[in-house]
DNA sequence: TACTTTCGTTAAATATGTTTAACAATTGTT
DNA sequence: AACAATTGTTAAACATATTTAACGAAAGTA
């Protein structure tokens, strides 16, 4: 069970595999065709990186590709893609409009872990988005005394997150256990 | 600018070599000392591979070793898994009490994008939680209302994430700009 | 038609992380 | 002391992702 670390290595594709789909996915909507030098120059990497990556991806079966060597994404490839791209959207949109990241940094953040989550944590994601950005009147209330509140802490301990009176400071071994009392 | 998506490979440290350092800090909790053959068996990898792993880490001044071949995590070491437990920690807790994810996915998923995120998403993760699991009347009743909603769609649309009068088929192109006016 | 450019692929190289096999050195046992 | 087990390292191998260089084929141009 400790093996848990190694499931970062269990994705089924890599980032690099899952960018490629992604560009074939854009590039379709852009030229409305895809061969292995647009995709090049779209993620600013050689075509013999391409080549290699894409064979691998047809091969797989998210990729199929005409006579004339134009690329067009397979229903899994597809179907992949559109997982990737919600998750990626609910993702951005958490880390802009809850947790007020810059939004070039809510989307690098996105970017990174995008294809690592599982499709779970995107729906519960999308839920509680769904809840804090809603007309409620308690939603809108929690955003509004949100805007002001700004956790900080001050200490010199070896936590960087937040330095001081920190949060975790206070419950440094309860991360096993509810926060929360659940009754 | 649109190589933003090869942020994911600048990470300074690759995810093994996180957990490497991490199980230093573990085992040194438990036994006191760490030796190779130690990590090779807590991380269930050969003593080959854990060798060469450290070898790298010494050499960028993570890790350091006594004449014995014991190892000590050097400052730098210390400090950055410092910061990838707290940011787990956080990560985790969010995962389970915000979003309400079982447990052991809260923690598969944590392990997944700890080293990923950088240190302000942490603190901004970490300040939110403050909030919503504080004391304050209002976190409170939006954690009651948030405890029976279950936002849920039924379409068939391309979105797998939810199916149907989804969030984002209602707002499909919003992604780009705020959600919320923000006057 | 002949020359040039573009394009896809392959080969050889680099880099990472892993394995098994072999070896040397140390440690434990009898 | 002699034999056995444990430990760390290195070498050779494999897998992934990438690069540059080279090659061949197709397309464009003169």
């Amino acid at each position: 069970m400790k093996e848990l670390w190694k499931k970062f290595d269990e994705i089924e594709l890599t980032h690099s595999s899952v960018h490629h789909l992604m560009a074939i996915f854009d590039l379709l909507q852009i030229h409305g065709y895809v061969r292995a030098v647009d995709i090049a120059n779209y993620l600013n990497i050689s075509r013999s990186s391409v080549s290699i990556t894409i064979r691998k991806l047809k091969n797989r079966g998210y990729v199929t590709e005409d006579e004339n060597k134009f690329y067009r994404l397979a229903a899994p490839g597809e179907q992949l893609i559109q997982t990737v791209l919600t998750k990626r959207g609910i993702i951005r949109i958490f880390f802009r409009e809850v947790l007020n990241l810059p939004d070039h940094l809510a989307e690098a953040e996105a970017c990174k872990i995008e294809h690592l989550l599982e499709e779970e944590t995107g729906q519960k994601l999308m839920s509680f988005i769904g809840l804090y950005l809603s007309e409620n009147k308690i939603a809108e209330d929690f955003r509004n005394i949100r805007t002001d509140f700004n956790y900080h802490c001050d200490t010199t301990e070896a936590c960087t997150n937040c330095e001081a009176d920190c949060y975790f400071a206070s419950h440094p071994f309860e991360i096993d256990k509810p926060l929360r009392r659940t009754e």
